[in-house]
DNA sequence: GTCATAACCGTACAATGTGTTTCTTATGGA
DNA sequence: TCCATAAGAAACACATTGTACGGTTATGAC
């Protein structure tokens, strides 16, 4: 990619988060971003079509970071002892979060934050789905799944708002309050 | 309450959830709905200050009647046998909830859904505040209320899309995956 | 039934925002 | 150095919003 657009791109990241900070998704406008990012009303036009797609740029970027290969990796190298640490494999996950914490409390901090919970999740139903071989037959199988996603992802919602608590302490508040 | 203007909040809100069902709430202009109720652009600005303004009365009107008064009578009045009785509260609210369903599937749709959740978990979260005076001091209390109101909140949401569950099946589902 | 009130309608308006286009300038990579 | 390509600036048509205003019709109290 050329350094050019690495540039804009970034610019326009960064305007947009801070703009997040100060008012809410839906009052910022495009103009306020480009100006912001100082940049050319065609440029960003150039690089993203709308207000919606760049904020799904953003979010795709932190994911790739959350559930990077690493990750993936390391939990299916050691496949043996993987369907154990679901518990590792979370708080792992709670770290990856925290480094991102930043960019995720300005996007949670508004509406924006819905759409941000809404791919989380497209994430976390892959995840979890594997967790769910042996699940208690009284329940659907589809509700439990939904069940655990929508629990783990607004776990981590809360925890972007009480910074005074660490990954451990989260992964273990969700393991306390969830039947797995 | 004027004839007409029971006769004109009636049709807008007929409109409004008409459209939902069609396209996303955001791209549901003020005009659409003004043309949809048949009704004048002034009208519509007299009894709403914008589309925001007309959702949130649509979802006040509905929580209206899901935690209506009969329903709170009903809890206080017999204090006593109240707290072991969390399950017949909530089914109650699911049978209430169930009659205003074709609306609340509208609104759940698109965008207008997230607004909807957040409205509900206001009252939710008085609702639960008062079972979680014996909360597990492993976990935070904070912690514990935003579980509880949102694995209600997202049960609820995942039974709109369900049809074939019972309010009873409902019920048994969230207290079978929920710690009491 | 009369009549004042108030809710309605329709149109026009300025203001704001959007996404596109065209053309010129600057910059990175071969 | 060269040139493809990204950035920038300005103007465009278009859609939407919220307000204003004058005229019309229905309601409910008497």
């Amino acid at each position: 990619m050329d350094r050019r657009q690495k540039k804009t791109r970034k610019a326009v990241f960064e305007a947009f988060t801070s703009l997040l900070e100060v008012k809410s998704y839906s009052n910022i406008s495009v103009q306020e971003i480009i100006d912001a990012a100082n940049i050319g009303r065609s440029t960003f036009y150039a690089h993203f079509e709308t207000k919606d797609e760049l904020l799904r740029a953003m979010c795709t970027e932190i994911f790739e970071h959350v559930f990077s290969d690493d990750l993936h990796e390391e939990s299916t190298h050691d496949f043996s002892s993987r369907k154990k640490d679901i518990v590792g494999e979370i708080t792992h996950i709670l770290y990856h979060l925290n480094d991102s914490r930043p960019y995720i409390k300005s996007i949670l901090s508004c509406e924006s934050g819905e759409m941000f919970m809404r791919y989380f999740k497209e994430y976390l139903v892959q995840l979890f789905s594997g967790e769910l071989v042996k699940h208690n037959s009284d329940v659907p199988r589809e509700y439990m799944l939904n069940h655990m996603v929508c629990d783990f992802a607004e776990t981590v919602r809360w925890w972007m708002k009480h910074e005074q608590y660490s990954a451990e302490d989260v992964s273990r508040f969700f393991f306390a309050s969830t039947p797995f």
